[in-house]
DNA sequence: AACCTGCCCAACCGCCGTCTA
DNA sequence: GTAGACGGCGGTTGGGCAGGT
């Protein structure tokens, strides 16, 4: 495994930005071998180009590739880098593969320059994806029922059925389980508790989940609209199967939530203290996930909107 | 207009893993 | 088994640009 002499090290060879003619020369080079690059190393030859080969391979695949897309990243785009990195960390180059069109590069780039200082406001750490250290630690749970009571609220104020109030009861439930120990090694047990719970109800939550994704607590792109949202509930909701009594009133489920401490202070929010909570799930084999299920999406992120 | 500052992103650098002789 | 060649990857840099003073 010796290591690679640095082409950058070729006499002569020139750095630095890549003119229109060269550009041109690279392209035409490759498409004459039917895209088929070989060896890099002897293509700046062959091609005429006072490049080195690392250098045409990295214009060629960052930039010139006939399948790149270019512009802004989209709300679905971002939402899945950091879903993806909240798995992967900084493995840039298989969160590029679930990016159709994007390089490594530019979302490496574009989470060094937009992801991160959205995350760092929001009080996340872009490393961990935790909620970043806060003098309410053993707030956290107080915190996240909290937030289950904005989404309760939130839902109702929005006017969801029934059966979304149901299933934010389900989230009242995940939180008693999550909360009935509040020691550190305890949240772990808690959390799988919790996923019994969701597992468990299966006929409320409507799609098969692998795991709870913090992700979509932690970012401000709008989720599904909310007809989206009734239509999926009016679809996959089976009232009668579930194992929970109706649905409190929402004033009842806003009353409720008078009874924890609510003043989010700063920059901290319920649903924030919710995501960091949620984090340790993504560790767990077997679990819940948000993805797929707009409900809770649009809950908890409405929650976080207020 | 000139200068300063911060941001963006293309490109570079150096290390690593795999392949091959 | 060893070492060189090579491509790939992630971290970092610096030129260009926009906005502010």
């Amino acid at each position: 495994m010796g290591r690679s002499p640095c082409c950058s090290h070729d006499a002569g060879v020139k750095k630095g930005p890549w003119t229109e003619e060269e550009d041109k020369t690279l392209v035409e080079h490759i498409q004459k071998r039917g895209g088929n690059v070989g060896r890099w190393r002897g293509l700046p030859k062959a091609a005429g180009l006072n490049r080195c080969g690392k250098s045409c391979r990295l214009r060629w695949t960052n930039y010139l590739r006939p399948d790149i897309k270019r512009g802004n990243f989209t709300d679905d785009e971002e939402r899945l880098i950091i879903t993806l990195h909240a798995g992967l960390g900084n493995k840039w180059s298989t969160i590029a593969t679930h990016l159709e069109g994007r390089t490594d590069n530019e979302i490496k780039n574009y989470w060094n320059t937009h992801i991160r200082k959205k995350l760092l406001r929001m009080g996340v750490d872009p490393v961990t994806h935790q909620q970043l250290p806060c003098d309410q630690t053993n707030q956290h749970v107080n915190g996240a029922a909290a937030a289950l009571l904005w989404a309760a609220a939130a839902a109702s104020l929005g006017g969801l059925s029934t059966g979304a109030l149901m299933q934010a009861q389900l989230l009242q439930q995940l939180f008693q389980a999550i909360g009935s120990n509040n020691s550190t090694t305890g949240l772990i047990a808690n959390l799988a508790a919790a996923n019994t719970v969701l597992k468990s109800s299966s006929s409320i939550v409507p799609n098969q989940m692998n795991y709870l994704q913090p992700s979509y607590l932690c970012n401000t792109s709008n989720f599904v609209e909310q007809h989206v949202v009734q239509q999926q509930l009016t679809n996959d909701t089976s009232p009668g199967t579930s194992s929970f009594a109706a649905a409190e009133p929402a004033d009842q489920l806003c009353n409720t939530a008078a009874s924890y401490d609510l003043a989010p202070a700063g920059d901290w929010s319920p649903a924030r203290e919710f995501a960091g909570l949620l984090e340790p799930m993504m560790e767990l084999p077997g679990l819940c996930s948000l993805e797929g299920d707009s409900f809770w999406k649009d809950t908890l992120e409405e929650s976080y909107r207020l």
